[in-house]
DNA sequence: CCTTGAACCTCCCGCTACGGGAGGTTCTAG
DNA sequence: CTAGAACCTCCCGTAGCGGGAGGTTCAAGG
């Protein structure tokens, strides 16, 4: 009654492939790399697997399905006859960065959701629009890092979207009202122009977190408009150009309240 | 003040690359691939990037942070101008995929933990058995489906640890006492062993998940069994060949109570 | 004993999305 | 005019195999 399960038994490739479910093509690679290789050979070069090489197969598998590489899996399975601690760091380190795999899904799987809904809300808007929504998504991604981004939406999400909504009517007001100003040439030091500039910088800066972090990621907000300035405007109603001169001006204006108070 | 953002400024490749937060490589790359190209060259083979290479990069660019591929990117960009029809198809199956990415890594980091509570558990226990737990894993998932596995993990949970470990008790008695009648080679049709054995079966069956698939799954478990009995033996305070001889008295008794029905 | 088809052998090219280097040309600031 | 930075093209490497070419060996049947 000793078939199957003899100690002696071998195993063709072709078997332990069937056995264990693996292909025979991983089975040349993982003796190519030295990972796994039959103990014998017949006299005319076939691979002849031991019951010892199934097991250590079964090892691999369970470690590769684990997430580790071929290389994590040969170095446990060199020291880990008495070394379990490697393979506690080792698994430890892969809890982590499966975390991390995780949570970047999440990311990704909130942001396809949000475009799929802008998709559909709007029943196919205008492909431009959605164009540049990408573009925007882009843009914002080169400035920010991934903290920086995570409290700002952070902070959107504190304010509630009809505060979001009413500052974007707020700032619509002031881009008008500045506007006008530009257009009229006003002094870059006339005080209604002043108030004007620091009641749009106090309304940026209500979506920013407040603390150390503040002051980097509203400079960084700022030059991502100078440099941007065009690809922005395109998603505003008021032309590329008029913004252009509406965010020197600013700049204008704040250098000149800074000279002020310094001298 | 037309500075940064004229309509006719022109990037160098490293100047792209800056602005925008990929390498020089990567634009190479794109433009190998031809998916990016600068739309001009000056005389010498330098590549202009023009604003409007620099909008396609910002697209590509939020496009590959959804986890698209660069191919899958390049299609939805050549038709995209009037198709966001394509587009939406492309993204709900983005979402379907990162959903089962996620349900894979959720499964992953379940197992690990496990892993890693078992080798905190014991304060390092045996390193063959943790070895041998790893290729029983292996065993188990070669055997089961990805849904059997499912199903019996749901099974566990209803039955609750303690009806599980009273089961293993129950078990254990089970194999000693048809340990004995093998030993006494007591005759297959022998009611008593008959009854131990349908009670074997029952206990089994306890586990598997009521339905049409029930049949199927126990078949699998038995030929699981059959297959592997020394490495299942390995887990147990018994030793392989006693197993072996059991497994294969099971079978006989199996087949002489069908064989005596169907008569 | 011979044949035939399946299984096996080794070598090699392919995939993704670039990284990095070699070896040469061109740009740009001083 | 010169030096160093930036740019050009070509090529090899990655991880984990898949798949094929071209040849040898095995196992079963006639």
């Amino acid at each position: 009654m000793s078939g199957k399960n003899a100690i002696g038994r071998r195993w063709s490739i072709g078997e332990l492939a069937q056995a264990t479910g693996v292909t025979v093509r991983a089975l040349y690679h993982y003796d190519e790399i030295g990972l796994l290789s039959a103990s014998e050979r017949t006299v005319s070069g076939h691979r002849r697997y031991t019951e010892h090489d199934l097991r250590r197969l079964y090892r691999v598998r369970a470690l590769r399905a684990l997430g580790l590489s071929l290389e994590e899996v040969a170095g446990v399975l060199v020291n880990s006859p008495d070394d379990l601690a490697t393979m506690r760091e080792l698994l430890t380190a892969q809890l982590r960065d499966l975390e991390s795999q995780a949570e970047r899904i999440h990311r990704i799987k909130h942001r396809v959701h949000g475009l799929l809904r802008q998709l559909d809300d709007a029943s196919m808007p205008d492909p431009d629009q959605f164009m540049m929504t990408l573009e925007m998504i882009s843009v914002f991604e080169t400035y920010f890092t991934q903290e920086q981004r995570d409290r700002l939406a952070e902070r959107r999400a504190e304010l509630g979207p009809e505060a979001v909504e009413a500052a974007k009517a707020r700032w619509a007001d002031l881009v008008e009202e500045l506007l006008h100003h530009v257009r009229a040439e006003t002094p870059v030091d006339d005080p209604q122009v002043r108030d004007l500039v620091s009641r749009w910088d106090a309304l940026g800066s209500a979506f920013h977190p407040g603390g150390q972090q503040d002051e980097r990621t509203t400079t960084t907000a700022r030059r991502m408009w100078q440099d941007n300035t065009t690809e922005i405007s395109r998603r505003l109603p008021w032309p590329a150009g008029q913004m252009a001169a509406l965010v020197a001006y600013l700049e204008r204006v704040r250098n000149t309240a800074s000279t002020n108070r310094e001298e």
